[in-house]
DNA sequence: CAATCGACCAAAATACTATTTTAGTCATAT
DNA sequence: ATATGACTAAAATAGTATTTTGGTCGATTG
């Protein structure tokens, strides 16, 4: 059984992250929010930086959580490929953290996050890769380098949803999945 | 007709930006390489940051020029934009001051350089918006929002070029290329 | 006299120091 | 046995002195 104290923590921690960064988050506030002492959070967690790697890591395993149970067996990549874009897109509270730390990292580069972005990223892409091997063995998918592939899907996303809203307006979740899906999937050459 | 001075000038800096950055190139640094007294820069640049938006520029123009140059008239889209990718990938001293750049934007975020690429983008962009247009008139590229797809296009080359070399091997510019192609112009799903 | 130059200057960047803040510890309290 | 918060060493920040550098302009030259 996990310990009231260190969910009030990582909830605490949470919250301030996703408020002012991790680098502005001192453990005197985070020890406050979630109400315990200081010297309490170091039972749970060795360092800051541990903290922020347990959140980050949390958030990615819940997203592949989301993401195995919006696929439904028996469909096919591309329709489950949707719904898995769908449900992921559906958890504003989760982007918040990772929206406020790629922020700090684009404004002052703070190598912790740089670090835990990275890990993010790489368990994201580790799950897409997973899916786009099943899918080429069922041939549902052309053969590709699945590594990639997957690398370029989550950027995608990324550019539509951070760099594009920097340029011109923010797109909505539906317009990012059917964007996706037109460009990755389909392809824009006209069909012959 | 180009003033001589002028064109050291801008080799000089052109030289300075690709090895040392923007932020790290002195003034005298360039007047020195370009064997011109410093004042005599400021007869052709008001400022360092007009120098580099005017070399940025001619890089654009470039760019535009030799797109426009492999462009084979009566080719249809694909066709045409591997021609460009492949021409364009040619251009590695061109590269090397956009990359050099790119870094400093990560590593010191220099506003000023930060502008000047948004500037080049932009111009590239637009280039491929225009081209994009055409071909969906022409039948040979389905419907879609052009100013998103070249956004899309140029961020995959980008992506594929500088953020997979910096995680696994760097790809070959007819890799890249060819992965541009099978992702966006046909698509990974399988046809039926 | 038109173009070039480089010594010069104000402003910005950097190095250095003093002060404050904060991550992490540990003796004490519950 | 656990939790705590006063404590400390190290890191961050603020403040100051020094150096560097973008840009000017009067002197120079062809």
């Amino acid at each position: 059984m996990i310990s009231d104290k260190k969910v009030n923590i990582i909830n605490a921690a949470i919250k301030s992250f996703s408020h002012f960064g991790y680098k502005a988050t001192t453990m005197d506030q985070v020890a406050k929010i979630a109400k315990v002492g200081k010297g309490t959070i170091y039972t749970y967690f060795s360092t800051k930086e541990e903290l922020l790697k347990v959140i980050i890591h949390k958030m990615a395993v819940e997203m592949r959580k989301i993401a195995t149970e919006a696929v439904t067996t028996g469909d096919d990549f591309v329709a489950n490929f949707n719904a898995v874009l769908h449900a992921v897109t559906q958890f504003q509270e989760e982007h918040e953290l990772i929206i406020k730390l790629s922020q700090e990292v684009k404004e002052i580069g703070t190598p912790e996050v740089i670090e835990a972005l990275q890990d993010f990223e790489n368990e994201i892409c580790a799950f897409i890769e997973m899916k786009i091997n099943l899918a080429i063995e069922r041939g549902e998918l052309k053969e590709c380098n699945p590594k990639i592939t997957a690398f370029l899907m989550y950027k995608m996303y990324i550019n539509l949803v951070n760099d594009w809203k920097e340029r011109y307006d923010s797109l909505d979740k539906d317009e990012i999945a059917s964007l996706i899906n037109l460009y990755f999937i389909h392809g824009i050459g006209s069909e012959e």
